[in-house]
DNA sequence: TAATATATACGACACCATTCGTTATATACA
DNA sequence: TGTATATAACGAATGGTGTCGTATATATTA
């Protein structure tokens, strides 16, 4: 594997870098204890191993390293949802995207969306 | 939480069940080895481990305990993609499924399904 | 320059998942 | 009944994750 399926934790802490990085631990932490409790070494620690795992980068030029995701969003998006496909869905996206939007509320904007782009695909 | 997420193991020999169950452990470990390599006492303590976990259930009236799973495939796949868009997709099934189109190669049937589907909701 | 603040590094701990060897127990049959 | 066979139960070892306290290094500023 290039880079590792991220932990839950290291996704939130992902969730929070897309949004604000290239950022410092400091900053990376202070977005984060908005959503969850945690003290400022473990954050630093997870960005550590994460950045031993090839999840994240960072540049140590500063005192204060700098830290940014290896993958973009929707970089892991794909990866995650094909590890699901194969997983649990056989392989096949067509049967995760029914069951996707056969359980769900989804609204009309959504679906035009859906619309629009699979008109896209007849061509 | 009700029942857990199972992990990757407990997936791989919930896949197992969900095609030949209810079945003993002799069975589901025969099954299992098929993809992966591993030993009978392996698959038994997993079980009991998913038991105590409330991922299956089992009836032990005979010697050979008989195993089934709790969730339905449906149910799990749901219960999954649920989580997957909450942790990753800020809680939009229809980014999710965006995303899933937008990334692979899905066959003419398989749109015709996912189109056939969408005009349902038309109502 | 010395004191203070801020950052990284290190190591320990608890918990969980996975693996499997060993032991106990129940069943079958010679 | 006693031996062989199949199964369950148990417990230990390993490895990964997440948590955080403490130690060390670096920068700031009084």
């Amino acid at each position: 594997m290039d880079t590792p399926k991220p932990t839950k934790t290291e996704l939130a802490i992902l969730n929070v870098m897309w949004k604000i990085s290239p950022a410092t631990v400091r900053q990376i932490h202070e977005e984060l204890i908005k959503k969850a409790k945690t003290s400022y070494t473990t954050t630093l620690k997870m960005l550590q191993v994460m950045h031993q795992k090839g999840l994240v980068s960072r540049n140590s030029e500063q005192k204060a390293h700098i830290y940014e995701p290896v993958l973009s969003k929707k970089e892991t998006q794909t990866q995650m949802l094909d590890d699901l496909k194969n997983r649990l869905f056989g392989g096949s996206i067509s049967s995760l995207v029914l069951q996707a939007l056969g359980n769900s509320k989804t609204s009309e904007a959504e679906l035009d969306e859906i619309k629009t782009l699979l008109e896209k695909f007849d061509q």
